[in-house]
Order: structure tokens, then C-alpha cells, then sequence
DNA sequence: ATTGAAATCATTAGCGA
DNA sequence: TCGCTAATGATTTCAAT
């Protein structure tokens, strides 16, 4: 993985579509006193090299009925079988991240359901099924103050 | 909180968007056979009752030179200090997200630094310069084997 | 990096189911 | 209420400089 140099025509670029994607090209280059084809051109050269990868909308999950957020520490029988067990967790729509992490878990996962009948449900029916998985514990994500992108 | 009810096209276009932020309405609408100016009112209303909340790009954090992503497990002396750890912490340009949660912790914050000197860094300098925090635990992201959005 | 032109898109209004 | 069509202005995209 080599680093990309970015000068801060790119830094400006990126800043502006991390607080929104969709802000017209143009809108950013007048902004930045550069031509619109400019912007376009620095857009292209980001996501070719790698730098950009994609772009999404936020949600609100509550608003559409999944209220209940939950981070799971995961303790595994064995180490080895991580992969095994990140491909049943991809299974579950309920699990929007995994993170194979060093110390005390073997990972973390994130997941989101519409309750705490349905987080329930979901810890003893799917994840406390996978045999593979010793034990787990459950912080329950009651805000998240912090949300932002990392200021390059 | 109220919930919205939304309908097999608003969840259609919410899919799309999540792939990709920037998709021409055009594009959604020709695909899910409807007129483009559809998508732009079904956008529209779903921005004003607060389902979409904004977009963003994805970036690759290692491409920019930060290569080392941390998450933090973190006590405190005593619960009733947690905002004002917060408010710390949001000055930390390394601080990416914080979460209150149930449990073993009173929250978890994710960091981005650049190597392990970086981290270290922030962690003792930053982190354990903030007098509430009792102590740390830190969990080194290894990979993110899962990263998706809430299927709606 | 800029310009300018062509293609595509976003946005709005009025009509109709 | 919701979706459609059509018109306008803005944006994206690309080739040439």
C-alpha cells in the first residue's frame, strides 16, 4: 500500500465532499478559484488512485424503526477460525461491521435491529449459534456524540 | 422519534444511494421505471422527515499515510464525567467516533494515527493527559472484514 | 490548468390519474 | 397524494490548448 501525495487543492476537494457527496463540482471550484474541469479532473486522479473509494448517504436507522444499536466483543474457541465465522456473521443482515481486532476480542462486531426483543433474538438464535464462538459481551451504543471523518 | 413508512421505491433509491451517493437520479429512475423528476420528489421528502441525513465520500485512510486505526475501550473515575470527557476528546483530530455505551465501559472511542509512534503518541500525551479517564484498553483494527449499511 | 462546446442532469411547474 | 411530461438552467465531461 503506497501513500498518495495530496496537495491541498485535493485536501480542500476531499473536505467538502466528506460534509456532502453531492456539492456540484462547480459549486467546489469557484469556491477553491479554480475551473470546474479542474475539480473534475483532481476527482478522477483521487479515485483512480485509491484514495477515494466510494461514496453513500447517512441514514437515520432510527426513523426507519431500528432503534437498537449494539457493539459485540467476541470470544472465539480458537483463533483460527475467524474467517469461518466472519462469513456466518456476513449472513445476518442485522451486522453492518466486523473488526478483526488485537487484545481481549478476537473482534468486534456492529450490529443494528429494530429492538431490544429483536437484538435478542438475534444474540441467542444467530450469534450464540455459531459454534465457533465461545462467548460474547454487549455494549449497547446509547449515543454517539463523535461522528465525523478523519481531517487530512 | 417517529417512524416513517416508506415504500418499495423510496427503498429502492436509498439502496442505490447507499452504493454510490452520487448516482444520477436518471439513472435510479430509469431502472426502477419511473420518471426521473420521481426520484427527485421521493428524495426530497425523504430528506425532510429525516431519513437520509447527508452523504459522504469514503476515503482509504492508509492511501492518506494513516495506516494504524484504533478503537478504545475507556473508564472513567465516575460516570457523571462522561460529556466533559467528550468535549476533550472532539479537539483531538485523531478522534474519529465516541460511543456511550451499556456495559463494561462508559465508552469507546475510535482513533486514526498514523503508525504506531502516532498512536502511541495521542495515547499518552492526549488521553491519559485527560484527568477523568481512569484507564484504557486498546484494541488494534486489523482489518474490517465487514462494512455495509443498514439493509432498509 | 483552462477554455468552451456538447451531452447529460436537476429542478420546477402544471397536468392528470 | 402521487407520478408524469416538458422546459429551463445548471452541471458534467471531454477535447484542444
Amino acid at each position: 500500500m503506497e501513500k498518495y501525495q495530496i496537495d491541498s487543492l485535493d485536501r480542500r476537494i476531499i473536505e467538502e465532499l466528506q460534509r456532502d457527496a453531492r456539492k456540484p463540482f462547480l459549486d467546489i471550484a469557484r469556491k477553491c478559484q479554480v475551473a470546474g474541469g479542474t475539480i473534475h479532473q483532481r476527482i478522477e486522479k483521487l479515485k483512480e488512485k485509491g484514495v477515494i473509494t466510494g461514496s453513500k448517504i447517512t441514514i437515520d436507522h432510527k426513523k426507519l424503526g431500528y432503534g437498537v444499536e449494539v457493539l459485540l466483543g467476541i470470544h472465539l474457541v480458537n483463533a483460527k477460525v475467524v474467517s469461518k465465522v466472519v462469513k456466518k456473521l456476513e449472513k445476518f443482515p442485522e451486522v453492518v461491521q466486523s473488526l478483526y481486532t488485537t487484545g481481549n476480542y478476537a473482534l468486534f462486531v456492529k450490529v443494528v435491529t429494530k429492538d431490544i426483543d429483536h437484538f435478542h433474538n438475534f444474540l441467542v438464535k444467530k450469534l450464540q449459534a455459531i459454534e465457533e464462538i465461545r462467548s460474547t459481551e454487549s455494549f449497547i451504543c446509547l449515543e454517539t456524540p463523535i461522528d465525523r471523518e478523519l481531517q487530512v
